[in-house]
DNA sequence: TGCTAACATGAATCCTGAATCAGTTTCCAC
DNA sequence: GTGGAAACTGATTCAGGATTCATGTTAGCA
């Protein structure tokens, strides 16, 4: 990067948020390959050498808006499950956060699947972040008797992952709507609940069992910053 | 496409299908674009001349691999469901076999994702092919009974495959593994098994009264196919 | 006002690789 | 064994686009 994000005036921040935006636009509408420098520039309102400056190679600019939208969605979810109480409802506010996120970035749901060839580290470290927060929040549920235990809450956990992201593609990709129809959530909400939800839902004595607690209540947020769709 | 693959003696066929396989195997490892047509014709041991005979152009070859590829998978999960009988234990057929056929053609899970921005309908279709089958296979059970019902059936269908192509992405790209490993599988027939089995499984009067049967067998095959994984 | 560093310009450079084509080789029907 | 069709060859053409560079502009401070 020629100029770091930090050390930048406020007309220098401005044009650099300004092509990291005409880039996900570009690259979502276009692909990695078929953008031009010419149309992101372009559409950015700046020169072609203006690019250089912010951004040392088409490449770059990639990983620098995947890794900005990437964060984006991370705190997104942290913030939007953070407030609710119990896993099963969390995961119902994360799997609604993440539809509405990715409805309104829906350029960055193309621009991932793009990734892998132009920074394979790019596209398997956006999952694995994401997989690896909410691999642990399910760890915490299980233990606490939430929700139902399984052989490998990894596996889990990219399975939850790949609902999400296959139902977004669904409407949000292959049919263009602005959002997930209600119907859609609905049905994940039933099977993300049929699937999770303990057999036996009244024997929550276990649960206090396994985790004393002092108030009693839920303690929400104890798994350090709501961990839904992984965060 | 210059040659049509009917029309060809037994040598150009041939040829065809070495172009075919080389195309697979350099799309997988250097992605759509950084593939060149040299690397291909170099891979099958052909000259670079002799590509444009078989195929109009890059591109070109990259649908055919699709769609070839395509037509084997379904046939491949239609033939690993047929004579399994009832939709839970299909649905474990379905997905060891889709497993097993992803394990043997990696290659084409990481081409299938760059396809968007070479063919737009080469990817959608690619899911809504399978889509579509495993909608009226899930439509089918259901009416008979023998999963709980749901507010969309195609949404299922989605979650489903997305459970299928993350797992697999998880492990067979990823952590490039030969096999998605037992524990993984474990998981998903939990998961999948209570996500769709009837709460009150003892309740099959139900379906007999929905659907009255002869037999009294369970009619295996009967939905045209075996569908799993939509076939 | 004048000075300097940061910011901006866009035409020119340079390389890559898809597609072509003029010619050569293989195959097989007669 | 010969004529012609099918298959094959690979050097050449050509367009597109990432990156560079020589030069111009702005903003803020003394």
């Amino acid at each position: 990067m020629r100029a770091e994000a930090g050390s930048l005036t406020a007309r220098g921040e401005r044009t650099r948020s300004r092509l990291l935006e005409a880039g996900e636009e570009v690259f979502g509408r276009r692909g990695y390959h078929d953008a031009s420098i010419a149309q992101i520039t372009n559409s950015a309102g700046v020169a072609q050498g203006t690019f250089y400056l912010y951004f040392d190679s088409k490449r770059d600019l990639m990983r620098a808006v995947v890794a900005e939208r990437g964060h984006e969605l991370r705190a997104n979810l942290a913030h939007a499950t953070a407030a609710v109480v119990g896993r099963i409802p969390k995961e119902e506010a994360g799997f609604a956060a993440f539809f509405e996120w990715m409805a309104r970035h829906r350029a960055l749901c193309r621009i991932l699947r793009n990734s892998e060839y132009v920074d394979s580290d790019l596209y398997r470290d956006w999952y694995r972040q994401l997989a690896n927060g909410y691999a642990h929040a399910l760890r915490t549920a299980i233990d606490d008797g939430e929700i139902s235990e399984v052989d490998d809450v990894e596996t889990l956990a990219y399975a939850l992952m790949g609902i999400g992201d296959f139902v977004a593609m669904r409407w949000l990709i292959f049919e263009d709507r602005p959002t997930v129809p209600p119907r859609a959530v609905a049905t994940i909400s039933q099977l993300v609940d049929r699937a999770l939800r303990t057999q036996t839902p009244p024997r929550r004595r276990d649960r206090w069992a396994t985790r004393p607690r002092v108030g009693g209540a839920p303690a929400a947020g104890s798994d350090s910053g709501g961990q839904a769709l992984g965060v």
